[in-house]
Order: structure tokens, then sequence, then C-alpha cells
RNA sequence: GGGCGAUUAGCUCAGUUGGUUCAGAGCACCUCGUUUACACCGAGGGGGUCGGGGGUUCGAAUCCCUCAUCGCCCACCA
């Protein structure tokens, strides 16, 4: 017997993972076989499964499981990305506790230490994704930092650089004073903080005027290198051309006009930093102003800083509030709430700061990746709605920061041989910078030595970017077989919250590169959030152990109960483990239905019931109609609702009821024929469900059968669709309800399942008696008789206009039984008073299509009907 | 500040071009149940004026307007 008490999910999982992967099901090369490919979002190298990536690996390994059972070359590559900041980060901080200062250690000796740390943890997050029953290609398994990789990002940056694309600029960018380096706009989030509003008071030069400036960050007032006032203000025309004086520091700066000043806003004059504020450049350049850098890179302030030099920004801010209200300097502070930039993965407060860094142009790249998603639909979005975000960003976007101040990520392939702006040389490799080096500077005596390599490396996106191409080694080698095979991959699955940093940049990365989009669809899931609705959180101690929940649920429940918690794509889910359970329950239901069938001894001599022929004739169609629409809802991604109706057809229809018809009485033998097709229709509920559900549905394939190698489920195909009888279908819906109506009578009149009954039917409508048999059997019916008048002494109930009786002699409540065909009979009335009503509304009759006004009839004739046969059933009884 | 989307049963959501099947599903809830697969179960049941208001139409959850509430994305107002 098997049960789930002795079904020990983490030894079954652990046994058909290594089955699978012994039997290398999991690997693809290019054949004849249509390609299915789908290339992993590549979790950080170092990081551990967390509820996201269970939702977003379940997705994939049932799409590709699908695919697989489709027939397909199903492909799946795993990978991990080096995440630049973020790890280096980690590996900063892990240093720091050994007492050891990255600025002590040169760049490979840093390098030494995050490949050990990358070594330790790195793929620890694979070996998690193995336990979920991930069937990803692991042959194929990928990192960003792979040499391979590196060179095809290398690749990619001296061609776009050779294009044009790419060029070095001094440029206003996001300062992360924590990690140390800049962050493109992406990396950068607002929060909304409440701060203050400094007023502050710059005298005028020769005069004992007082010009008031209102700031939020007082501090820059060090690096002030002009006041700016708006040329129409009539309440500064007295100061123009007029110089003022920075209190504290006592520069003397310009007070210059330009209608960029809001009149309305703070004191209506502005002061300009250019080198601490984005639009303050902007002034700067344009009036020719100063730049007064007044930070160091963490956000100290240096020498311009005065006595607050070596002090951080924030401690400067009130400190120099203070100094300021002392001198009298401060007339007013106001509350003001306003966003305030912070990295995304430190969370440190992002500076504004104009540095050298390298950029890629974003205009000609967004083109062909606006036309393919919004004109030609050749790439689509689901949900459809994450369209309108993606032209959004794409219609306004800003050229593209690739360089960061880290280690840790490709080196940028820049080599400079002198201090001038433009000497550098950009290559592949050293040497060939030193040919191109010679070149430039007709000095044929330049020497290796005499280049310097620019210490920033790429941003981690731009060797994602290249992921759907680089792992088929698509850039290297562009007419590799494999690239050609598997690339465009068919879909992704990912977060939407990475939407711009790297889906659209894949896109652009597809058509800049092989011309050709990266994959046909994406998916984007939603965020898992707690059962009210919070983000999973650390600090909220919110979400649950991944590991923890496979060992108690086993992953195939995990993975089930994920499915069934998410709704369409884009939308979030909010992760309630009582889903698990349900997901638990199939499990069981699985086996004990095995059990059932276990127990069944087969008669060869034994002919088939008409009963079990009718039944499977019913479940065929049934399982047709499931499978259509179980197809449907899979071309459409809606996984959720895909496996909620395997759900209902494996509970439902095939145990609650197909085992229920075709079960031989306590003891007695069933028939061959019978039993192979329960066999058969066993084995294809486990292939429909297989992509969500894969070991136990793999074990109970090979409990049904003996299977070699070659006939693993995983390697399986589909049944094959086929039409479907809907009549059988809806008549059996008509003898379910007459079912549904005798149980309901049992269950009033306390008669038990053994006690069998009779049954008298007064047939109004016709109906298929074909099921008669099943009727008999599932409510324990001795004989089925017609009668044409009321049956004395009896129960009844009717279904459509058919009237039906159970002869029973005690117990009868002539009022409750009155009391029920009168609630009937006016709800009838009244439906018919509405059918009615609309039928004799010309402009319905004249405006309404005929099929309609048809089923508006039918109504009526139908509720005609019904009084007739309750106000007959009304009279018998009195 | 700009843009996008949402509001349907206690909860999470379906509801395709307005009209059989339109008011649904799962969970939760209630009642009953040791019939020889399954109590992580079975049988049965209750529950919504489709956010409010207005309009178009013979007919609106569905189309239009408006108000309210919520969410997301983007943005350099000192």
């Amino acid at each position: 017997m098997s049960n789930l008490t002795n079904y020990n999910a983490t030894e079954i999982e652990k046994k058909w993972y290594k089955y699978w992967m012994d039997n290398n099901y999991f690997h693809s090369t290019p054949d004849e076989r249509e390609p299915y490919t789908i290339v992993i979002p590549p979790p950080n190298v170092t990081g551990v499964l967390h509820m996201g990536h269970m939702l977003n690996v379940t997705i994939q390994d049932v799409l590709i499981r699908r695919a697989r059972l489709q027939g397909k070359n199903a492909c799946w590559v795993p990978g991990t990305d080096h995440a630049s900041i973020a790890t280096e980060a980690k590996v900063v901080a892990k240093l720091k506790e050994q007492g050891i200062d990255k600025n002590d250690l040169t760049r490979n000796e840093f390098l030494k230490h995050a490949w050990d740390w990358t070594d330790e943890y790195g793929g620890v997050i694979l070996e998690q994704l193995k336990k979920l029953g991930a069937s990803c290609d692991w042959n194929r398994t990928k990192f960003t930092l792979d040499d391979d990789m590196s060179e095809a990002v290398i690749k990619t940056f001296v061609d776009l650089y050779n294009k044009g694309l790419i060029y070095r600029g001094f440029r206003m960018v996001n300062w992360d004073p924590e990690a140390k380096t800049t962050l493109s706009d992406e990396e950068v989030e607002h929060v909304e903080k409440n701060g203050k509003l400094y007023h502050i008071n710059y005298k005028i030069e020769g005069s004992d005027a007082i010009l008031t400036v209102a700031t939020t960050r007082p501090e820059t007032i060090l690096g002030d290198t002009a006041i700016c006032i708006h040329p129409n203000d009539e309440r500064f025309t007295h100061l123009k051309g007029k110089k003022a004086i920075v209190p504290i520091c006592n520069r003397v700066i310009p007070i210059i006009e330009d209608e960029y000043v809001d009149l309305e806003f703070g004191t209506g004059c502005l002061k300009v930093t250019p080198a601490h504020d984005m639009n303050d450049k902007i002034l700067g350049d344009k009036h020719n102003l100063e730049v007064i850098d007044i930070l160091n890179e963490d956000a100290t302030l240096n020498s311009f800083g005065l006595h607050y030099s070596g002090m951080d920004r924030f401690v400067v801010r009130k400190a120099i509030a203070k100094e300021l209200e002392e001198l009298g300097c401060l007339p007013k502070v106001e509350i003001h709430i306003n966003k305030v930039g912070i990295s995304e993965r430190t969370k440190a407060v992002i500076e504004p700061r104009l540095s050298d860094q390298w950029f890629l142009k974003m205009e000609d790249m967004v083109k062909p990746a606006l036309k393919a998603v919004l004109e030609d639909h050749d790439i689509k979005l689901f949900p459809k709605k994450i369209e309108s975000t993606y032209r959004h960003w794409l219609e306004n976007i800003r050229d593209w920061n690739i360089s960061r101040q880290l280690w840790w990520g490709q080196q940028i392939p820049a080599y400079f041989y002198g201090d001038g702006k433009e000497d550098f040389v950009v290559a592949e490799t050293m040497e060939d910078a030193l040919i191109l080096a010679q070149k430039k500077t007709t000095n044929t005596n330049l020497k290796i030595e005499d280049l310097t390599r620019d210490k920033d490396a790429l941003d981690t996106w731009f060797s994602s970017w290249l992921w759907p191409i680089s792992v088929f080694d698509g850039i290297r080698n562009p007419n590799n077989d494999e690239i050609n095979y598997y690339y465009p991959t068919n879909d992704l699955v990912t977060g939407p919250d990475i939407i711009f940093f790297w889906v659209a940049r894949m896109i652009f990365a597809g058509y800049e590169f092989r011309n050709e989009k990266p994959f046909n669809n994406v998916y984007f899931t939603g965020i898992v959030r707690d059962k009210q609705g919070r983000k999973m959180s650390k600090s909220l101690g919110n979400s649950p152990d991944a590991l923890k929940l496979i060992e108690d649920y086993s992953a195939d429940a995990v993975r089930a109960g994920m499915m069934l918690l998410s709704s369409g794509a884009g939308n979030d889910l909010l992760f309630d483990e009582s889903k698990l359970q349900q997901g638990k329950g199939l499990s069981k239901k699985i086996s004990s239905s095995y059990s059932l069938l276990e127990g069944w001894h087969i008669d060869e001599a034994l002919e088939q019931p008409i009963s079990s022929k009718i039944a499977l004739e019913w479940y065929n169609s049934k399982f047709q109609a499931a499978y259509t629409e179980i197809e449907d809802h899979f071309s459409k991604y809606r996984l959720s609702d895909a496996l909620m109706t395997t759900y209902k057809l494996l509970r439902d229809d095939f145990s609650s009821w197909l085992l229920e018809m075709v079960k031989p009485a306590y003891q007695q033998p069933i028939d061959r024929k019978t039993y192979n097709a329960v066999v058969i229709a066993f084995e294809n509920n486990l292939k429909i469900l297989h992509p969500f559900m894969p070991f136990i549905t793999e074990e109970y394939w090979h409990k049904l059968g003996n299977r070699t190698k070659e006939e693993a489920l995983i390697v399986s195909h589909y049944p094959k669709p086929s039409d479907f009888n809907k009549k059988i279908i809806s008549d059996f819906d008509y003898t379910a309800e007459v079912i549904s109506a005798i149980r309901n009578i049992r269950k009033e009149k306390n008669i038990a399942f053994k006690d069998s009954l009779e049954l008298f039917v007064a047939t109004k409508e016709t109906f298929n008696s074909d099921f008669d048999v099943i009727l008999k059997k599932l409510c324990n019916i001795s004989e089925i008789r017609n009668t044409s008048s009321k049956i004395e002494n009896s129960l009844s109930f009717r279904i459509k206009s058919n009237e039906y009786y159970i002869p029973f002699s005690e117990n009868i409540d002539i009022e409750t039984e009155k009391k029920k065909i009168i609630e009937e009979l006016d709800y009838t009335k009244g439906f018919l008073k509405s059918v009615q009503k609309k039928l004799s509304n010309e402009r319905f009759v004249n405006n309404a299509p005929e099929k309609v006004i048809g089923i508006e009839k039918k109504k009526e004739s139908d509720a005609l009907l019904k009084i007739k046969t309750l106000e007959k059933s009304l009279k018998n009884l009195e």
C-alpha cells in the first residue's frame, strides 16, 4: 500500500532528481527537433534561494517541462551573475571584519579575495534550485565572469566604441559614497524624506543689503559659485550686476540672471553649486561659472570644507546650520518633504558628482526595441499593460553610464598613454592597444609600460544584457551552430523590477549584435508578498525559509502552491502556507487513487459492464475538454488557471467520478478492458500534471508500469488532443444533478447508503438514460421506473421539468415538502415574469438579434413547463 | 509634477467583441459524515444591488463622463 504516510517526499524527490540527472534528460544539443529555449535570469552568484526565485524558477520549469512533453528540444540555460556592486560590497565588508581595508590591497589581491568568496558561496543557489526540481541543462551553467563571457563583453565594448556609440564624458553622475562608485539612473531609488529647507542670508558686496536663498543642503554653500535670480523679478532688480559673499568661506560670487529660476519657490532666488547639482551644473556651463567640488569620494568634505574638512556631509549639515545661526545668517528653517535619491544596493544617499565616466548612446538603440514591442508585436510582454511603462522609459531614455569605480567586473578596455583627455585607445588586448596608440601618437617608441588601463569596471548589466547571446557564444562566434539553433530564445521569465535594467537592454543588445530579438515572450512575475500584502523583508522577518518549506511540504507541493497562488502575469502574490497544503493534498489524492487501483484484481474473463463503458466514454470527452482548456490557458500564460483545471480534472472528474463509477463492488474483480482504460486515464493525468508536480508524477508513472529509461515520464509525450463529445458531457451533467439531489435526500432523511432505494421518474423533458446505470451504481438505486403520475408516500425532487419520486414511508413532512415547492414555484413565476416582460418589449423584439430572442423564448417555455409540473406536485400533496 | 493601472463573495482573483453558458473559481466559513482509495478527505450549503453617482442602449460588471480610494512607474524644483 502506498499512501502519504509512507510517501517520503524528500527521499523520493532526491531519487528522481538523481535519475533524471543520471539519464541526462535535462541536457540539450541541437538536433532536428523544434527548439524551445529559456535562459535563466541569473541570480547573484552569492545569493541564496528566496521566495521570488521559487516563483520564478517554478514558472520556468513548468514551461520547460511542458515543452519537453510537447516533443520539443527543451533547453534551459542556468547560471549566475557576478553582481558587481552587491558582491564587491559583501567582500569589502568581510575583509573589514578581518581588519583588511580594500584600499590597502592591489586590484589583483582584492580580486583573489573576491574569487575565493565566489568559489565558496557561488553555486549554492544553483544547488537549491535542484531541490525545487529545476530541470536546467547544468552542463551549460554559465557565470557572467567566465572567461568566454568576459571576452564577449570586452569585444562588444570595443565594437560599440568603434561604432562611436560609447564615449567618455565629464558629467554629473549619481555617486554612491558607500560603495564609492557611480550608479546608473536606474540604480537610484527615490524615497520621500522629511527634510528641512534652510534659508540662508548672503551679504551683498559693498552694501548692507542681504539676499536670502533657500536650500535643503546648507553644506553645499561652500561650493557655491553664483547666486541666480530671475531677470524679471522686481524684488531683486537692485541686485543686478552685484556680487554676493558666501557666509563662512567669504567667497565673493557673482549674481547671475536666468529664467530657469522659479519665482514661486523658496525665496525666489537660487544658490548655484555646479559641482553638486545637476541643474546648477547646467546653469554653470551656461554662465561659465567656476566648479568647486567640496566632497571626497566618501562624501566627507575636502579642503574646501575648511574647518569641516574630513567630516561627513550630514554631520556638517547640522554643524553648519548651527554656525550660520550663530552668525545670524539663518533667518528661517522650514520643514520640507523632498525626494532623496538612495543607492539601490547600499541604501546610501546619492550625491550628484562630476566625474569622467563612460557612456553608451541610447538614441539609436531604442528604435528597434520600440518597434519590436509596440509596433510589430514581435516580442510580447505579459501582462500587456507593462508595454506602456516600457514605452515611457524608452521614449525618455538617457545615455547609459556603464563605468563603475569597482574592481569586481570586467575592466574597461581603455588604455591611457598620456594626461590629455583624448589620450587613450580602446582595444581588446593590450597588444592591440599598443599598436593603436603608436598609430594615434605616431610614436613608434611607445611601449606597453607606457600604457595604463582604465581602472574602472563595467556595469554588471553591461555583461548581462548579452546573456541570451553570450551563453551560446554568439558574440565571439556569431555563426556557431548553437546560437543559430537556440536563438532567439522563446520565453523569458523575470520580475518587473528589472524591466529597464535587463529586459529592455537585452532587446537593445539583440538587435545591435544579432539584428534579431532575444526572445519571443516575456512573462513578468509579480512580487511575492506576505499574507497582509507586505513585501517580504529581512527586517519584518516575514519571509519563510524556502528550503524549509520544501522540507516540510515537498518540492511538488511548494511548486503547486506557488502556482495556485499566482494569478495572471504581473500580479503580486500573497504568500499563504495553506495553498501549499492544497498542493500536498493533491499529492495525497494521487497516492490514494493509486492505492485504490492497486487493490483491484483483474478477472480476464469478465465482460466490461455497461456502466464502465459509458463512464469511460464520458470521461474521455471530459478529459479532452479539460485538456483543450489547459492548452488555452497556457497559450495565454495563465499558469495558475492551467493548474486549477488540471487539479479539478484529477480530483473531481478522475477520482471522484470516474473511479467511483468503475469501482467494482467490494472484493469483486474488475474486467481487463476497464482496468486498462483507467490506467491510461491515470497516466494522462500524470502527464498533464507533470510540469507542475514533476516528482510525484514520475513516481507514480513508474508504479503504474514498468518503464525503461526511454519511457520516463519527463521525456514522454502529451496525449494527442482530439475532438470530444460535448453532448455526452452535458448529458452527464444532468445525471450529476440527479445524483446530487438523491444524495441530498439521503442526507436530509438520514438514509444510509447501504439501504437501496427505488426511483420513479415522470419525464417531461428527455434525457440520456444511458447514464441510468451510473445513477443506480452511485446512488444505490435498485430500480428506475417511469411513471406518469405521482407516487404516494414518496420524496420528490425536480431536475429541469422532470419529476423524481423516491418511495419512502416514514416521516414525510408534507408541510416541508409543500414549502419547498412553493418557494421554487414563486421563484420560477418571478423569473417567467421578467422573461415575458422582456419579450413584450417591442424595442427588445425589434432590436435584439434573433438568437437572443430565441433564447428568451426557450426560457419562457421552460419556465411555463416547470410551473405546470410544480403546480401539479403541489396539488398532489394536498 | 507626469504617466499607467486597479476597485467583482470574508481573502486572492477570472469574467474575451455589451445579450445562452453572467454574476463565477479557489481558499476561508457553516452543516453532516469512520460506505470496503483518500479526514492533508468526502457529501451538502450560505455568501456579492460587480467602489459611489450620472449617461448611452431594448439590454451594462462590460462602453462614455464624473467623484472617491488604492497601487505602480518615471521626474534635477533649489
